[in-house]
RNA sequence: GCGCCCGUAGCUCAGUGGAUAGAGCAUCCGCCUUCUAAGCGGGUGGUCGCUGGUUCGAGUCCAGCCGGGCGCGCCA
């Protein structure tokens, strides 16, 4: 519709005023006075073509041609031109949201492109916090949109099992190991709290026994290195299945070192002319690519940077033939993102097909307190417990809705709540609302009085033959729509916001923000509530019954829609 | 000091250079014999951090301030 509007509009412009710089939008007006869709391209044309936007509305209008589905142009000031449209508009919404079912709103923007978003990516050296849950929901719903989008979607979580952290990780687990079988030792002065990774190990006991006890201090941390290790990502993995984040791979770091392909990224960039020695260590020339200062990438020590490693993990993502890279980091490791996009340019790659999103800090209040998170403080909440409190719905919906550069604010106690202050309970309630009224069709019902059995509005072979008609025709949804005018507002209303979802997901997808459609689906939950409330959907006449069932259904497909991206279920009862 | 992010109602936040800046919560007033009142309607509440600039038009773009967060290693 809005396209052909669009088009339309579009025509009438370059045939009175040949110009075809300025693009044509078609808005949608919050103020119901002025119609069903907009047109300002007027007020954009006013200044080049120095006419006054009233008549150049009235000069686009009278050379584009009616279309069919719109009841009416109207031109108001300052200049926008205002369409009403007709009602077998609304009809031909709710019968293509049927004909699309679960596929209703997928889009054709990605073109089938292979695209990579990279997440979470944590160390494997301890329990994951609810930074990494924001950035664990934040990527699956970018994930399930962009693929909602029409790309081809990869999800990969970079394991950084390589180097200092591992070896660490091994020297503590080796003490800790030999403590719970009773031997006293030191533990290492600048090593992870002992409490923040004791749990692991002693799941590395139950599985290995003492077998290791024998070893001396530096083959104890090799030996309990991988095992501790293995232990922890399978805890991470297991965890953020719970909240619903399932990866296609979990690259390992050390697979990369041992492959040799950061020795090969490293012999590109040293030939590349972008890479230098000095001091005994080898540089990448990071300041001429845009960076503050030049980048170590060997150390003097013969050791690499991680970001050495970094760069031969991207290079891998460019031959592996992505073509749109996203990598969700914590805004705190900001100060690297020049340092990787130079990596990638020296390497010869296209640095705009990698994208960066940053997320903010995620702060939690309980009881009025805002608590902070922080490693040094000792107030990390994990996300396990987080999970555990509010569950996994809320933890979805509240890391969803917000934008990432934003920080999050969650309030535990809102959370937690069952009614409309919480919006992840109001769109689930909405949802589950749907559902109802259809099992109330279908399904039959005790008189309170004569406490006898009546017979179900609908029959299961009544239902059989409406629900094959919503697929057939938009001609089954005429009898929707009440003559009152206060009722037929709100359905249209609701209807019209129904149709908004593809145009939303594609939105949403350009800019990256999956959130909207946590917005979006509230919407849609408010005007059905409003809906709900002026009118009955199960009547005496069969006709209206069939019609006004088929929009609740709509609303259902919709909001399941919109939920399965953000990840949030779609309850049929509550 | 330099870099990045943020500043919109009492609170939590939307807001693609365009119509009277919007929601929810809180607060006040209404609405249950009918499919879920776990809901719906209405009222109160704004110098869009400040000051300039660009523009026919700025919450939105630019510059400078103020306030908050984060980062500035041959750490990862």
């Amino acid at each position: 519709m809005e396209q052909s509007l669009a088009a339309a509009m579009e025509k009438g412009m370059l045939s009175c005023l040949s110009d075809g710089e300025v693009a044509v939008v078609i808005e949608r007006p919050r103020n119901p006075d002025h119609g069903d869709y907009a047109c300002g391209v007027s007020l954009k044309l006013a200044g080049k073509a120095k006419m006054a936007p009233m008549k150049i509305a009235q000069e686009i209008l009278q050379h584009s041609e009616v279309l069919s589905g719109v009841a009416g142009a109207e031109i108001a000031p300052p200049g926008y031109i205002n369409f009403r449209l007709q009602k077998p508009v609304l009809q031909k919404v709710l019968h293509e949201i049927h004909t699309q079912g679960a596929d209703f709103g997928r889009g054709t923007l990605g073109g089938g492109k292979p695209a990579m978003v990279e997440y979470v990516s944590a160390n494997p050296t301890g329990d994951l916090h609810i930074g990494h849950g924001r950035n664990a929901v934040f990527g699956s719903c970018l994930a399930n949109l962009l693929d909602f989008a029409g790309y081809d979607v990869s999800e990969e979580f970079y394991v950084n099992d390589a180097g200092a952290q591992v070896r660490q990780l091994g020297e503590c687990a080796f003490a800790i190991y030999k403590k719970l079988h009773g031997i006293e030792c030191g533990y290492p002065s600048e090593g992870y709290p002992e409490e923040s990774i004791k749990h692991f190990v002693q799941k590395v006991i139950e599985q290995n026994g003492d077998q290791f006890l024998s070893l001396n201090d530096s083959a104890g941390a090799i030996a309990l290195a991988d095992l501790t290790k293995a232990v922890i990502q399978q805890s991470q993995a297991e965890l953020l299945e719970k909240i619903g984040v399932k990866f296609d791979r979990w690259f390992s770091e050390s697979i990369l070192h041992k492959d040799g392909k950061v020795d090969a990224a490293l012999d590109l960039l040293r030939n590349s002319s972008l890479a230098y020695e000095s001091e005994g260590a080898l540089w990448l020339k990071a300041k001429e690519l845009g960076d503050e200062r030049d980048r170590v990438l060997v150390k003097s020590d013969g050791t690499k940077t991680y970001l050495a490693a970094d760069a031969a993990y991207h290079l891998d993502k460019y031959e592996r033939g992505f073509e749109l890279m996203i990598n969700i980091w914590g805004a705190d490791h900001h100060g690297q993102v020049p340092g990787l996009k130079a990596a990638v340019q020296a390497l010869g790659k296209d640095s705009s097909k990698l994208e960066l999103i940053l997320t903010q800090i995620v702060n939690l209040s309980r009881n009025g307190q805002i608590v902070r998170m922080s490693k040094r403080m000792g107030t990390v909440v994990l996300l396990e417990e987080l999970i555990e409190e509010v569950g996994r719905d809320a933890v979805r919906y509240y890391l969803a809705e917000s934008s990432p550069q934003n920080p999050i604010n969650f309030d535990l106690e809102i959370a937690k709540k069952s009614s409309k202050e919480n919006p992840a309970f109001y769109i689930q309630y909405a949802h589950a609302r749907c559902c109802a009224i259809l099992r109330r069709a279908l399904e039959p019902s005790i008189n309170t009085e004569t406490k006898s059995e009546e017979p179900a509005p609908v029959s299961a072979s009544e239902w059989q033959e409406w629900f094959e008609s919503y697929k057939a025709s938009p001609q089954a949804f005429v009898e929707a729509f009440e003559e009152d005018a206060e009722v037929f507002a709100h359905q249209k209303k609701l209807i019209m916001q129904l149709a908004l979802l593809p145009e939303e997901i594609e939105e949403a997808a350009i800019a990256r923000q999956p959130g909207r459609l946590a917005r979006y689906a509230y919407e849609v939950a408010n005007d059905l509530q409003k809906f709900y409330e002026v009118c009955r959907v199960i009547t005496d006449d069969k006709n209206v019954t069939r019609a006004r069932l088929g929009l609740i259904l709509a609303t259902r497909q919709v909001l399941a829609n919109a939920l399965s991206i953000i990840g949030v279920t779609a309850v049929e009862r509550m």
